[in-house]
DNA sequence: ATATTTTATCGAAACGTTTGCGCAATCCTT
DNA sequence: AAGGATTGCGCAAACGTTTCGATAAAATAT
């Protein structure tokens, strides 16, 4: 097997405690027998076994990075954790979920179990309450994007509302008013979003015509996969039963299958069909011409929750749990 | 604390090993003493200590997949992995190096201390000498996208020169003779590609202009933070002084700047600027026209990357080390 | 009836750490 | 020079499992 810090211990001729106490600068330890200690680590290449350290510890330097897929949305995110996080000696690991509710459960529970020292959580639905029997006070959780039914805990989403709002009312300004909303899932995030587009139309006198309000499901599947999706159907119907002028896209993912099947039927954008999309997915700006986005900022998503997390291992104070907004940004390309 | 076979063993009033026993089924164990067991288990809500299993039993039915950084590409073949990984009861870890060789090897480290069971590794470069002392025997691995030097191991990789020729050719064949070369990265694979695009310029009797080559540095950035970097640049340079007639893209990261490039420039594809692409990335299609592209098989990578590995694993066979190659495909879109 | 195998279970050691407790030896104080 | 404080270190018990070896009871063979 490997070497382990008996050998250290050995080596150096010291008690394992000691090379333990050397290893964590947890003791005072004389200057001589930390230098033949230190020595004998590099000799025989020695590393901490984290497993057993944590067994043992309780604690693993381990934050969880949980999300319902992986879309570069909540990569971007995870990218600028792991800058916070890295600064203070935490490792980021992020699961995939897959959009399958048991899954997240799974990948959940298994890293509760491995002492995890924080959870960052993209639900797959807002159904949470499961999460109290699993993660029973036993470590600090903060949910992103989709707000967690059942479960107390801090959260942080965009302002979705307000964004949905002001993308809409780009869509009004340019005279449209038959509107369809494309979907790719029914929840909370979705309905925030919704009740902004509603909220610009009703502020105009237009009818909410359900016809052409389209929620698909969202499948666990690949970007080049969902192309031709539910979404893709939907938007096929909005385009040619309902000759709706334009197309709020509610998701980036939504975009993809949009944009696809406008361009399969050589639809322009705009003088064809004109596009808002929640979400600034890099190919939005690669298009001809430029897409209007409402743009999540995904750098102080990431920053805001690595830190509400951070406070929460630290403190352990029990300051009531906080539902935390991150302004959207308008961007008209 | 939490739980464990303790609790369990004194509730079913028998002893911790056949507790264990009975969750392994490692062992006969009478029904009547198996319902008790159960039953003890249900009623606790009782979970096994992964950690403190691998400790003891030395495997953790755990495989690393490591990416220099989170490309769509290395998401799809991670997602294909998951879904035949699952079947044999492996769970899938992300782990990113974000193009940084200290991370990757610490992200290595780690792992290799937690006793996984196999290792996927995208690495940030070729140089993987230092594998040998972390790894040391301890678990398998296979590479991806990049061929490692100084370590001995199964390899899988597009047929990267094939690919590259052929997509080279379709240029040619459209009568373009100022070709650039855009890459992102200098690198054994962006050789192999280059290789392939120098083939068929030389079968045509073009000579290589060592202007028409822009290699760029890649950094661990986001998609949206790449899209004016490096590759914006050299682009501009090729456009404009170098009046090149068609640019070949090296990989779906370079895309994204060329196209930015050539949008903001007001310049079409193909009738100002045609492209061929190396991967497939969705936006290509996005893109009015659709652009040429060479697509890998993530699909098929991420297959036999798993099963490559689970025969390591299973086989523990000392068949000689394989670089197995998958066909790409043209897409003419 | 005894000898042998089979079945069912338990006790305890191990995996590689961290950490509370205790003991010497050294240092300071008066 | 004697008492207390400090420093440096080792011992051994945990953490939660798996698994080897042993043992007793039951089943089978002779």
């Amino acid at each position: 097997m490997g070497v382990s810090i008996k050998d250290v211990a050995q080596l150096a001729n010291v008690s394992t405690s000691t090379v333990s106490h050397v290893i964590n600068k947890t003791r005072n330890v004389n200057p001589d027998t930390e230098a033949k200690v230190l020595l004998a680590i590099k000799k025989l290449n020695y590393n901490v076994n984290p497993l057993a350290r944590t067994l043992r510890s309780g604690n693993s330097k381990l934050i969880g990075y949980i999300v319902a897929h992986l879309s570069s949305f909540f990569l971007d995110i995870g990218l600028k954790m792991e800058e916070i996080l890295e600064a203070e000696g935490y490792k980021l690991i992020y699961l995939n979920s897959n959009e399958d509710k048991t899954k997240e459960k799974e990948n959940i529970q298994r890293l509760v179990m491995q002492n995890i020292d924080g959870l960052i959580i993209a639900p797959v639905d807002s159904e949470c309450s499961y999460m109290n029997q699993i993660i029973n006070n036993k470590c600090p959780c903060v949910f992103l994007d989709r707000q967690p039914f059942g479960y107390q805990s801090d959260f942080v989403m965009s302002t979705n509302t307000k964004g949905a709002y002001e993308g809409t009312k780009i869509l009004l300004d340019k005279g449209y008013t038959k509107i369809g909303f494309v979907g790719s899932h029914n929840d909370k995030t979705m309905n925030e979003r919704f009740e902004g587009f509603r909220e610009a139309l009703m502020e105009r006198g237009i009818k909410i015509n359900q016809d052409f309000i389209k929620i698909s499901k969202n499948h666990h599947l690949s970007l080049k996969e969902l192309k031709y999706g539910d979404c893709y159907k939907n938007t096929k119907e909005l385009v040619e039963k309902m000759k709706i002028e334009a197309i709020f896209c509610c998701t980036d993912i939504t975009s993809i299958s949009v944009l696809q099947y406008l361009k399969d039927n050589n639809l322009n954008v705009p003088s064809d069909i004109d596009i808002v999309c929640f979400d600034d997915p890099v190919w939005l700006t690669l298009a001809y011409p430029s897409i209007c986005a409402i743009e999540q900022d995904w750098s102080k998503i990431g920053y805001t929750l690595s830190n509400t997390l951070l406070s929460r291992i630290n403190n352990k104070s029990k300051k009531p749990f906080e539902e935390i907004r991150i302004p959207t940004k308008l961007l008209i390309h």
